[in-house]
RNA sequence: GCUCACGUAGCUCAGGAGGCAGAGCGUAUCCUUGGUAAGGAUAAGGUCACCGGUUCGAAUCCGGUCGUGAGCUCCA
């Protein structure tokens, strides 16, 4: 019999007769097989059945390699699949793939299902899953796929077999009762899956089209044992404690009300946090030779037209009528941005010219988007607009990559970089997509940025990269974004003199670094969980005096602590220390300095940070440099 | 906008086969002056989201509207 090499991921070369199955490696050279779930085969991932023809590189997976878990997640929505098939033989099967800790399946249902009947298909699917039933894969032809899931009532499989290409083999995978078009790879037999969950049922249009039929889509998770599970779970009770929306209202940063959906009101302390981030943001900007702006939130219908968001945004905006005529709130601020340019000659010896404004826009979202501060209907975008001449845009689009990147780390963000390409509604010749879609790719190479690309995700102006932060629950929420514009400087007729004394059009990148302050805001809520550092924190510090005896010395410490401008409250309640400790730590107040009969006369506080807790007595001029090296540092 | 679910006091939530609206926290007042995460007593607070229908009677059943949540689509 021919012999084939296998050589193992340890470096263990082996010799074994053509044709043997992964799973007879696994079971001799493997310490115990119960955890492996599936292998890479050259890099390529299959199933412990799958018998090997030729020389290998063989490597197992098991649970801790995400392609590990995939594989499992993706098994097991095979199995919620062959339930609800077996509960409701009428459900037609959509997909069914494994995602970010999880997986789901979509289903058309002749009678829609409920988030109540879910009990029964995990019941159904518990019995599945006893049954040992093995995950047998076939490839057969594209007529016999075709046959098989048509004579089976599955139109949408039939639609994805119709659209795999040509030299793809087609692939299905068995389980008992249960045939699905799958390119695999699977575990061995649905008893190998051990502890799961269905989580949640949503609707999801067919393909992601919103013109298609909408389906039910059963979302789930799994992993090899309960324990697991169970923390994962834990897990997202824990992060929903982070979630702004309830952050917002406990610590009384802003509100949302009925009578403006998605239009949020700002309460006091969510005011000192903008505040400060706007400062800081100021800064930031007059020293990397940004000038600002304010232009008018309602401008004239003309003004639309000639910038292109009336044919191509309009759906998305506002309008109202003043003596007669038609006029739009602004959902975006570069229009505004172009006439301030424009109402001056330029010289190319005036270029780069960097217009920042913090603009309240105004967009119309569809009713269903809306969600806290982070998908609203008006929000503040830190905005700038730079006008420059061509051979300006590469450095000029490093700085400002350089900027988000020192802002997000201010913060300890951690983001994903995403470069966006032309997308069906554009404007502009296809020759300057490209131009300008491959500038802003060779500086993120420069940069040595890892990006995703996006495709057919830009502006209806130009491409841009944009920068991702993720919530309290992993869903990712795109802030920072660098847009490279070849069109609208023309539409407005912008112009500057160059040294060959022409006029030439300028280029403009639109910009902005926090992205939406209210968007920003809600992950940074959720980033801290309430705890904002001190620089941010509405309030810095709280007196308590122990008695009313101290009253007046913490009254004096108080307006002290005010007088070298921090955020301080005295809390002269009639209540005991370890109430109004208690109540300072649930306001994540970052300092309480107690004051006792012993501070009053030593002219000291006791200190007591949020996190680190008691730190005792000290001089209050000590502690005010302290606070004051802390919020300096920004820490 | 679409699918499914939800809407009871400021907050978190009970309850309700159709018959006087419930708790805890919070708030107010009084007592208590207490050294690092909840001292005690009393009280106030609700057309049970809104509009309509069924009914002797609706917070409860039905329909619609608005809002919210999880997704989908779309986006900062």
């Amino acid at each position: 019999m021919p012999q084939i090499k296998v050589k193992l991921k340890q470096g263990k070369e082996l010799s074994y007769p053509v044709g043997v199955s992964l799973l007879e490696i696994c079971r001799e050279h493997e310490e115990s097989c119960d955890g492996v779930i599936a292998a890479m085969v050259n890099e390529k991932e299959c199933d412990l059945r799958s018998p090997l023809e030729s020389d290998s590189e063989v490597a197992f997976l098991d649970f801790s390699d995400e392609r590990g878990a995939r594989i499992y997640r993706h098994s097991t929505s095979h199995v919620l699949a062959q339930a609800v098939k077996r509960l409701y033989p009428g459900a037609r099967l959509g997909i069914g793939p494994a995602i970010e800790n999880g997986f789901y399946y979509d289903f058309e249902f002749t009678e829609p299902i409920s988030a109540e009947d879910l009990g029964q298909i995990e019941a159904e699917m518990k019995r599945i899953i006893l049954e040992e039933l093995p995950f047998e894969r076939r490839e057969i032809s594209r007529e016999e796929a075709l046959a098989l899931f048509r004579q089976r009532g599955e139109p949408y499989k039939c639609e994805l077999i119709a659209e795999l290409p040509d030299d793809e083999p087609i692939s299905i995978y068995e389980q008992g009762d249960f045939v699905d078009l799958c390119a695999g790879p699977h575990l061995l037999d649905t008893g190998k899956i051990g502890a799961f969950k269905l989580t949640g049922l949503a609707g999801a249009y067919w393909r992601g089209d919103e013109r298609n039929p909408m389906l039910q889509r059963i979302y789930g998770t799994s992993f090899p044992t309960a324990e697991q599970l169970e923390r994962h779970l834990e897990l997202l009770e824990e992060a929903k404690k982070r979630d702004h929306r309830k952050l917002g209202r406990e610590l009384d940063l802003f509100s949302l009300h009925d009578e403006g959906p998605g239009f949020p009101f700002f309460h006091h302390n969510g005011m000192i946090i903008i505040e400060e981030l706007l400062s800081f943001w100021r800064r930031e900007h007059r020293r990397a030779g940004y000038e600002e702006i304010r232009t008018p939130m309602i401008m004239n219908r003309k003004l639309w037209e000639n910038s292109g968001h009336w044919d191509h945004f309009r759906e998305n905006m506002y309008f109202t009528k003043i003596d007669g005529e038609d006029y739009a709130v602004k959902p975006m601020n570069c229009p505004g941005a172009m006439l301030v340019y424009r109402s001056r000659l330029h010289s190319y010896r005036d270029l780069p010219r960097r217009i920042a404004e913090l603009g309240l826009v105004h967009r119309h979202e569809l009713s269903g988007t809306l969600h806290g501060l982070l998908r609203v209907r008006s929000f503040t975008q830190d905005d700038a607009h730079i006008f420059m001449t061509p051979d300006q845009i590469e450095p000029e689009v490093a700085g400002v990559i350089e900027m988000i990147d020192r802002f997000y780390r201010v913060f300890g963000f951690n983001y994903r970089v995403e470069l966006s390409t032309r997308p069906p509604k554009a404007i502009g010749s296809i020759e300057m997509w490209n131009r300008a879609e491959a500038i802003l790719e060779r500086v993120l190479q420069e940069k040595g940025l890892p990006y995703r690309i996006n495709e057919g995700d830009g502006a209806f102006y130009g491409p841009k990269i944009d920068f991702h932060l993720e919530d309290c629950l992993g869903r990712s929420w795109q802030c920072g974004t660098i847009q490279l514009d070849f069109q609208m400087p023309g539409l407005f007729d912008l112009a500057y003199i160059g040294a060959d004394g022409q006029k030439h059009c300028p280029v403009v990148i639109h910009r902005v670094i926090y992205g939406a302050i209210e968007r920003f805001l809600a992950l940074l809520i959720e980033h801290y969980a309430g705890a904002f550092p001190a620089w941010l924190a509405p309030q810095q510090a709280v007196v308590i005096p122990i008695t009313e005896r101290q009253h007046a010395y913490a009254a004096e410490v108080c307006s002290a602590l005010r007088g070298a401008a921090f955020r301080v409250n005295l809390d002269d309640r009639s209540e005991k220390v370890g109430y109004k400790i208690r109540e300072a730590q649930l306001k994540k107040i970052p300092y309480m300095l107690v004051v006792g009969e012993r501070e009053a006369a030593a002219k000291q506080v006791a200190v007591r940070h949020r996190e680190a807790g008691d730190l005792g007595p000290q001089p209050l001029e000590r502690f005010i440099e302290q606070l004051r090296e802390v919020i300096k540092e920004k820490k």
